[in-house]
DNA sequence: TTGTATGCGTTATCAG
DNA sequence: CTGATAACGCATACAA
């Protein structure tokens, strides 16, 4: 059984009668090394089966090379982007991505941005539980230097830097949109919206349209889903179909939703738009697949987050910043589909 | 500006007069030391802001609680439920979990396997590249005792932990199941082929239930896709479609694949499954979604990555094995649903 | 251009 | 039950 030993950069030295500094400078380019000596040292390096324990590098410097992703889940479409958007920006520069998943409990979150910190990654990306109120367990990051980025789902009162689109105008975009298309009596599907996230402002948006058009609003043409998926957005829809006066149009707050809704209505009989036109949110890959195709709201996800691992990257070159920390806001469109082009 | 200095183990032994030993010991309730101790060190750790440096403990002790996962892409749902249940299931243990994306390409997985290893993670789960033939880049887990699982996508030749499910046989099942159904023109879509992969698989089960049912195979029933996306799913269910004479049924070795099938059939006119029936592979969220309900084979996801993690963790625990290592399969099932049910 | 020496924070060994 | 000390592998300040 052949056990490898681990090889290190003091093998090297001893190897190629160096001193163990000069092999640690010869491996990162350090100008003070000689090209020959480089190059040599790199060959036997490769020869040796050489590889670096980041893990001492670390130490060393108190900086990790990797950023740590704490999110509510990975199986979203819109995160499961993201993520992408931060690896694949993250590898270039030759940093690794930790990833931990709150499942939406604030325990869970707490628990983990201490581990991130036990683990000294060099920064941190967040999208919010949406259980999370207080955010207090996010200030050691800041005290430390390490830089943080909340994206989607960020806190109105941190201090750190955002990403995020504009939920407001976005769903003031897209109840507009309805309205254009001669809806007049619209319903909105939303989710756990006491907690004052991101699904707040896009029912903001939609109110403000209504009062712009002089629509009236109501109360039960709003419904709001504990949790987002698709049987409780079927319960949600079906509630809104069922009123005595049914709505014309819904604006849901995200794809799944606004699926759902398109299915419980075409099992109701309606058509979908000429009855009912729908519109949901985010531009899931399922958007472009139901019948008839869903119009929604760009959502750039992986966009999102090689920003998010720009501005993380950025940040750890230069550790000392002022006290000013912009706020990144992306552009939304209203992606017009089938779903609700009446015209 | 509040630049809290890392807390360490030493600050809570100077201030208590213990021995960092004693601080070391104390955090992990080591036996040998007093309740009292353990109780007055813990508080005032508490009290002081400590938080472990596992870059430390991990350089001391050659392991770090983390597990290296090494996957295509975390966007595909079959990717991001295995994900989903690997961090679940290592968080449970206290360990974490860092990601990488091959994007389906061999230099990047060698790459990326190296940097692994150089994080001395304890610990790998991979699903192999697409274009990946040669595995000797995983050999290095291997020889220094670093628990390796392949799942899903594995190598054949590769002696370690394997998890996967039969996908000769559902396959098998598969096909099987249209011809009950009545189907005796099958077509089959499929990707990849010619990486030897388990694409291949199921397509061989798919012709041995053809031959065993006396159903005559044709080239031109199996299509073959470079990549597995919504649009080149449309394009090669049109070239089944426009044959002279179109199958009846569909077997598509993955539900993006065969709800592009049934897309373009509706487009085309014919009704599904009446005029064709279909059947997918996974069990993707859409296939609960697409009108009609999407037949598929199931594909436990989340169980795998649970099942990886737990083998991991299992194998951390007691490093020396003997030169066995299992393959796990995990059932599938055929899920009838409204596409392919016409009895 | 290269070498020497030290410390990063923790744990394990050995001693008391 | 507790303490002193070495070691993990690397990077840097300082020296030559």
């Amino acid at each position: 059984m052949e056990e490898n030993k681990d090889i290190t950069i003091y093998d090297i030295a001893s190897k190629l009668n160096l001193a163990t500094s000069t092999i640690s400078r010869a491996l990162k380019d350090h100008h003070s090394i000689s090209e020959k000596t480089i190059k040599k040292v790199k060959k036997t390096a490769e020869e040796m089966g050489y590889v670096p324990n980041t893990l001492a590098a670390g130490l060393r410097g108190n900086k990790t090379k990797t950023i740590g992703v704490l999110i509510p889940t990975v199986t979203q479409p819109f995160l499961s982007s993201l993520i992408s958007g931060i690896e694949i920006t993250a590898q270039k520069s030759g940093y690794n991505v930790i990833i931990m998943q709150s499942n939406d409990s604030y325990e869970a979150e707490v628990s983990m941005a201490k581990s991130l910190y036990g683990s000294r990654v060099s920064g941190v990306i967040c999208s919010l539980a949406m259980k999370t109120t207080d955010t207090s367990h996010f200030q050691q990051f800041v005290s430390n230097n390490i830089p943080l980025v909340f994206v989607d789902r960020v806190p109105k009162e941190f201090n750190t830097f955002r990403v995020i689109i504009d939920n407001y105008a976005a769903g003031f975009k897209a109840t507009e949109h309805l309205i254009e298309q001669g809806c007049t009596r619209i319903g909105h599907l939303t989710a756990g919206s006491k907690f004052g996230n991101l699904y707040t402002e896009r029912m903001r948006g939609y109110l403000d349209a209504l009062k712009k058009h002089n629509l009236s609003e109501s109360k039960e043409l709003i419904v709001d889903l504990q949790t987002v998926t698709y049987t409780e957005g079927v319960k949600a829809s079906n509630k809104l179909l069922s009123l005595k006066t049914p709505p014309d149009g819904i604006f849901a707050s995200g794809d799944i939703m606004a699926v759902s809704a398109i299915q419980s209505a075409k099992k109701k009989g309606m058509r979908v738009p000429e009855d009912i036109a729908i519109i949901g949110f985010n531009n899931d890959p399922i958007s472009e697949i139901i019948d008839p195709n869903l119009s929604t709201i760009t959502h750039p996800a992986a966009k999102m987050g090689q920003i998010s691992a720009e501005i993380i990257l950025k940040n750890i070159k230069s550790p000392k910043k002022e006290d000013v920390k912009e706020i990144t806001f992306l552009n939304t469109e209203v992606l017009i589909r089938e779903s609700s082009k009446r015209k």
